[in-house]
DNA sequence: ACGGCAATGTTGACAATGTCAAGATACGTG
DNA sequence: CACGTATCTTGACATTGTCAACATTGCCGT
């Protein structure tokens, strides 16, 4: 596995190598040369892998989003009401954003959604993210627990917030709240609570 | 005005071609080379004004957030009562992000906040932008219109909300609501009533 | 077993870019 | 009017994305 590459799956190693600058210096410091460099292989050896520098980058984003599907089914999961799975789910999103902040912005960078087709794999990943907040939303108005109105109204006002605030905290100005735990954690309850203001019946 | 280059102000002539190209051909496609050929200087000359690219970006995204912060002061005089302020605040935050999605996708790349001298600026006009908006909510506190707690806390929740809202519009999945007039005015009411339901007083 | 094909890597080349160093020019100030 | 300084130009270099041509190698059917 640690020389996996001049036969192994190459693929697999050019990815994690690009995870690893990513999560060094940035998504703009992800270079095919770069990549191809840390994997052991010449220059060119990318290119039967990935179709150009978008690609890689989709390919990547698109192994982000699997792993925050997967954080976003288990916070679902740890919470016993839908008002729960909400708070659950938003602080889990705010939690990755912060825990890795560079594939968060990777994660959202409008390239990745235009007419290629990488970029439709990306947004299939990104809609299976968000199927969960979706289920906890409809979860809470069939208990009359949120408010009346449509599913997918509330849940885009529950996703804005959370994502908002996570963005703020990594791109924006709020990033040396993000950098102190306890000032992010009492941040981070303030707009999950308000957020589940305005999904509660009153 | 019109050849303000080989003399004028060739720096705002810079700044503009950049906002010409950054609008056609997004951030990406902004490049130190390709504005001095749009101004008519040779290839070196932007370093007299501007230390490289990433400072150019500056430039550009101050530019920005001075005409956004304008359009806040205006929205806020638009509103009679705290509440109708912040519903003109918001939708005038999105219109700006759905009008100039380029320039609003500048305005938070994370270059901007390094630790460079240049991102201090743009921090600063960026927090001008958010005044508007936290007067508001003081006088909606102060009215007892708006819920009780800390100001900063119920404006960093109306700001995230709308905020995210606009980035998943120009970023995101929600593209395409964006394309279209009515459904885009629908989902940013909807977004903005429900951001007013965390601020008002039950 | 074996010959050949398709996938996988490598080398070499090209254009574009950011950036710097040296030289030219022009403008205002003494 | 001379001179220094800000402004601009030219030339050069390293890095990168990308493509084409070539090498290799494992697998497939015969």
């Amino acid at each position: 596995m640690v020389d996996a590459y001049h036969h192994g799956d190459l693929r697999r190693a050019l990815v994690e190598a690009a995870l690893a600058v990513i999560d060094e210096d940035g998504v703009d410091a992800l270079t095919l040369r770069g990549v191809a460099r840390r994997a052991g292989v010449s220059h060119a050896a990318p290119y039967h892998h990935f179709a150009d520098l978008a690609d890689l980058r989709a390919a990547v984003a698109a192994e982000c989003f699997a792993d925050l599907r997967d954080r976003m089914v288990r916070a679902r999961a740890a919470g016993a009401s839908p008002d729960r799975q909400v708070r659950e789910l938003g602080r889990s999103y705010i939690d990755y954003a912060v825990e890795r902040p560079n594939r968060f912005r990777l994660m959202w960078r409008p390239e990745l959604r235009g007419p290629g087709a990488p970029g439709e794999v990306v947004a299939l990943a990104g809609e299976e993210s968000y199927r969960p907040l979706l289920a906890a939303v409809a979860a809470g108005q069939h208990t009359r627990l949120f408010r009346a109105g449509e599913v997918p109204d509330l849940a885009l006002f529950a996703w804005a917030t959370v994502h908002g605030f996570a963005t703020l905290l990594v791109d924006g100005p709020l990033a040396d709240t993000a950098a102190d735990p306890a000032r992010l954690a009492a941040a981070a309850e303030n707009v999950v609570e308000l957020t589940l203001t305005g999904l509660l019946r009153h």
